[in-house]
DNA sequence: TTGAAAGCGCTAACAG
DNA sequence: CTGTTAGCGCTTTCAA
């Protein structure tokens, strides 16, 4: 079904019916109407693909994030999207469910749909450069980072520190974490070594793991304090399981911050909204997504690629009520 | 910057170049590395859109949104995502930062990148059909609902009605809204008619706008009890604004529910995360989404289309905490 | 293993 | 106002 089967049945030029359907000025009125009712009873469509071919385009770079429902990964791809307006490409966004199977997927189609692509991967370099063919890739948050391909990294050791300082100076020695899967994180290693430094001996027990979402981490939460109800306070591999681990925790009827403080990482616009407000390891969201483009617009664009040191996003704890 | 140029740098035909870049068998091992030498040093990167003329093509659709930072959005593309899915189909995401500037560019560059659109538009159907250029479009929330493009209606009539029969069931007279810009709205009007339904003599100061965010939800509760704090319940545009009113109305010292209820409109699952939990007008919003997915899938393969009643989601009041 | 030819579906330029 | 011609950049035959 092309624009040459609309022509023929309406018995005019393959011209022509470009010209109907892109709303031309040089074609008669009936004319136009007859292209029209024929391409409607056609049920025919354009082809994307032709048409970008021969018009100019604009430049648009795809944004892979694991899930949409994260408040986190909408945060950063805030970030991109603003980013990319000021250069007035354009981004879409792609969730792949944290499914391996849709990242497959989602990297077949993906170089039909953009110039560039940035997000979180879990597939190996050689898969990624393989379905990318060609095009420019930027990976967020990939530990440890790729020799391949360029990345965002997060750096969260010094903000995971300040937090372990701040939980030992209001006198806890009971800190334990909840993990994310896949556990353990990078995340759970900046702890230890923070709780180390400060001089706290973490129990084994004292870590649980869940799914990264609000359920996970009240479900991990219950599991840390059925076994270790002596635990006083806790570190959240991210805000919103922190968020869950402080509604299990008002179920169990404890008072927060004092009967368990609870810290987490991300730094949420959501944590201002939640009671107790949440403490919380915080990275600037929205620069994670807008180095992720500035990066793939380089690429793109070839220009001088920002180093590495440069893609690196710093975390600082910002106290709230939570702890 | 073509393949041409690449086979002329390289001293080879495109066809090797093709080769060399997708990976085939076929050619040799020293072939394959000068040529990808060369494509690397002239910064080549091939067009995908001609890629995509030759190749089997997945069928995406493209959903546009105004806020991704908005949670009822993310619920929207969460259920949209998903009903592609079962499809085998991709979904791509677009926002247009609630700017019309922005809303045209999109739909410049849209239909170059998917198959069909689904979304939340303010221009008129003419600009639509213009812009969007015989590729299918399928609106959501548009009221009053478009002659010419199928779309999602919302009807939230009888969950607004149920929500004040509820207040004033627990014995609130004086009811206010926090309406949601632009101003009044759909929701305003069937809050008005349920009020007078039961007696409700709403006065106009009782309502207030403001932006459809957590932080103009505050605002137009700081409005509205500035003015009239005998108000003792309000209903809100929407759950963002209702939980930006829960926090306002704690800084403000009142007792929730006991000194105000609060009901909001969407049933996000974010109002589980407040406290106290949020009451709301609830819709399906995954629903909304699969059903406009469903629609576009339709109108890609010339199915029979849905019908208008079937487009629609009702909503339904959930009693939490709030109220 | 490589190259030549053909054509994907569309629109801009030009001619009529 | 309408049709003809000529590509856009790529990959897939098929032949060498």
């Amino acid at each position: 079904m092309t624009i040459h089967d609309v022509a023929r049945s309406a018995g005019v030029s393959r011209q022509t019916v470009s010209r109907a359907l892109n709303d031309k000025a040089e074609i008669d009125g009936s004319t136009k109407q007859r292209v029209l009712d024929a391409a409607r009873a056609l049920g025919y469509r354009p082809s994307r693909f032709a048409r970008g071919l021969v018009r100019p385009d604009t430049t648009t770079i795809g944004l892979v994030v694991p899930d949409l429902l994260n408040p986190f990964f909408t945060e950063v791809a805030s970030g991109a999207l603003e980013a990319a307006r000021a250069r007035g490409w354009h981004v879409v966004v792609h969730d792949t469910a944290d499914d391996p199977d849709q990242e497959l997927a989602t990297l077949r189609v993906i170089g039909t749909q953009v110039d560039a692509v940035a997000g979180y991967f879990g597939r190996s370099d050689d898969d990624l450069a393989r379905l990318t063919a060609g095009i420019p890739v930027v990976l967020i948050g990939r530990e440890p980072r790729s020799p391949r391909f360029p990345g965002v990294g997060i750096d969260g050791e010094d903000g995971v520190r300040e937090a372990v300082a701040h939980l030992v100076s209001c006198g806890h020695r009971r800190i334990g974490m909840l993990d994310g899967h896949p556990a353990p994180s990078v995340r759970r290693r900046w702890f230890l070594r923070a709780a180390a430094e400060y001089g706290v001996a973490v129990q084994p027990g004292w870590i649980a793991a869940g799914a990264q979402s609000v359920d996970g981490g009240g479900a991990a939460l219950a599991d840390l304090l059925a076994a270790h109800p002596d635990v006083t306070a806790v570190f959240a591999f991210n805000d919103v399981m922190a968020i869950g681990a402080l509604r299990e925790a008002r179920r169990f009827g404890l008072r927060l911050p004092a009967d368990l403080a609870v810290i987490g990482f991300d730094g949420l616009a959501l944590g201002t909204l939640v009671e107790p407000e949440l403490s919380s390891v915080a990275i600037d969201t929205r620069a994670v997504g807008a180095l992720a483009v500035e990066q793939a617009a380089r690429l793109v664009t070839g220009a001088e690629p920002l180093d590495p040191a440069e893609l690196i996003v710093r975390a600082r704890l910002h106290l709230r009520e939570s702890a």
